[in-house]
DNA sequence: TTTAAAGGATAAAACGTTTTACCAATATGT
DNA sequence: ACATATTGGTAAAACGTTTTATCCTTTAAA
């Protein structure tokens, strides 16, 4: 069996509060000798206290909870890699949650990580978070009296610290970049309707319309999912439309409308520019780098762990939520508009 | 507060043991009427237990511990997700631990872990981990008490539970596939020489070309570090030397080998034929989708977590180590050797 | 000399469970 | 009528900590 700290007691020939004390650093009047001894037994022994138990007694185990959808998707485990980084630098533990993007699951995990008296929670809703969904896990979280800090995407709500960028911003940047490119015609691949940061994203979008004087043209906008098949469904189904730029609203189905377009014989950026949105890793090293908006993901995670951490241990907090600024990262993908490059069908 | 099991039992005016032994579903001899007044009040109250005090007297916590080198990594994000899957599907929580390939973290977090009463660790060593580092690691488990098993990566030690590819097996397929097209002169990317499976897949590689009758050739081969990087430097070492083909030990490697080539003008795989190794998601969708040897990530995460469950709930084991066979995936970065197109200096 | 303060350490309760051993009341068999 | 089973349930210890209140000496102050 482990050490425990009767072990060290007793072979210290003190008492189990004496011990503690010591080793807590509590304020208490143990001689020098006397700390002198425990630190030694410790050592010797090996002793590490059990969590379980510090757990147990202070109701805090410096634990915290990190639920998303699909860490294999390159935005999410690079915002895990930012939480674990500050977790580990302030000497706290994390539990990575795998919803799959079904927002079932949400809930158990939130279930779950109450049960095993998680400090707080980060918490990345799934793809299929509508309003009412949210609601759902807000109202847990609140039953469960958990601390949270919401990532990126959330809705409306009191009391709920979020982290995120500001993509009505973002939305906007992209845009101007294709029109000031000379792009005209902007196709739009959305993320679902209902979630906030697509439709900012969106609104971003019309701001930058508008004020070069573009009308809004609905079937230029595509609703995807944000994953990589969306961006090839998006193709298929412009394709015919007169665009010459496309937008998606994250880097993965930017891909997807990379492969769908060199599928049907178009060039990027010679036929079409497209612009992504996120920076991922992978946006990088393509073949035809991808011109994308970034979003400071590691940084973002980081930022987030703070919050809540300041949050449980209720320091005082500046604003309640934190948003970051995005940046235009220009790559290969995008280039000014040739009038002679408007598509047709293959 | 969270609702306690004697909050259920003063509510439903029966003592705390009754509570337990029913809704543990324990043999005792409780009538059936008070077992539904037990379920009755403890979903009234929403109660469930605290885990930390399940833990802490039954010495289980039904949480195992996952180190890794860096979750950005896709190969590791796509195991971690078969190993969550595999806890979520069995009731299992996952603690996740980023070594960003620094052992000294590696044994840090086997000692966290330990703190936490984690039940189990899933250990994939850091890139530093000589043989000496691994045995520090090995021997701390140890003394520990704290079941393991290994993932991909590890030492011959006795005792120790691995879970991984035929990486011999993996080299020789890799290699064969380039000299059926034709090729004789095939440099290689490894990994660090020190580690067994970057070894092992040069041993299958020799094993290849000395059936092709081919003499090996100690200058085609680079020792790289797993990273994209080592691929671009490798390229800039190889260039002049007369080779058609690259075997690089992974993706990533792959990746660097084939934006250096194209950095030199040269094309995948007109001039040179690109084999990769892992076959992580990228490889699939990038323009030159890679050629490479498949390891069924998901499926060893999966694997590993069943083992060591196994192995903490002392069920009987049948093997030891669990060695999945490599699978050749063909896709564009390789062709058939073509005599005029050796490479020269750009 | 008595009282108060300081110095050094500890006993015991508490955290929320599980589990073992035991108890009381009723029913059964002789 | 008595011993024995059976039924239905509980008290208390244990897990490994932290923390509060308390205790005994010794020293300083009155």
């Amino acid at each position: 069996m482990r050490t425990t700290i009767k072990d060290v007691a007793a072979k210290a020939n003190l008492s189990v509060t004496t011990v503690s004390l010591v080793l807590n650093n509590k304020p208490s009047k143990i001689s020098q000798k006397t700390k002198e001894l425990v630190f030694k037994t410790a050592k010797e022994l090996h002793y590490r206290p059990n969590q379980l138990a510090v757990g147990l007694i202070k109701k805090r185990t410096k634990t915290i909870g990190l639920i998303l959808s699909d860490i294999r998707n390159n935005f999410f485990s690079s915002l895990a890699k930012g939480i674990e980084d500050e977790c580990r630098r302030k000497g706290w533990t994390l539990i990575l949650c795998n919803t799959s993007d079904n927002h079932q699951r949400d809930i158990e995990y939130i279930n779950v990580l109450a049960s095993k008296s998680v400090d707080g929670i980060l918490y990345c809703m799934s793809i299929d978070s509508t309003l009412e969904n949210f609601q759902k896990s807000y109202d847990l979280l609140g039953s469960l009296n958990l601390p949270f800090v919401m990532i990126d995407r959330s809705y409306p709500v009191p009391n709920r610290a979020i982290v995120r960028l500001d993509h009505i911003k973002g939305g906007y940047m992209a845009t101007r970049h294709l029109l000031e490119l000379g792009h005209k015609r902007i196709a739009c691949i959305t993320g679902p309707n209902y979630l906030e940061d697509s439709r900012d994203r969106l609104t971003g979008y019309k701001k930058a319309i508008k004020e070069a004087d573009i009308a809004f043209d609905e079937s230029l906008i595509f609703e995807g999912g944000y994953d990589i098949n969306s961006g090839t469904r998006a193709v298929d189904d412009l394709l015919g439309k007169d665009f010459s730029a496309v937008f998606a609203f994250n880097d993965m189905m930017a891909y997807g409308v990379c492969m769908g377009l060199r599928a049907h014989g178009l060039q990027v950026p010679a036929d079409i520019s497209v612009i992504g949105y996120d920076d991922i890793f992978l946006s990088e090293i393509l073949e035809v780098p991808l011109t994308t908006i970034k979003q400071p993901i590691g940084l973002m995670g980081r930022a987030a762990t703070q919050k809540l951490i300041s949050i449980i241990e209720r320091e005082p907090l500046g604003e309640k939520n934190t948003i970051f600024e995005p940046e235009l990262i220009v790559r290969k993908s995008t280039a000014a508009y040739q009038k002679a490059a408007a598509p047709s069908r293959t």
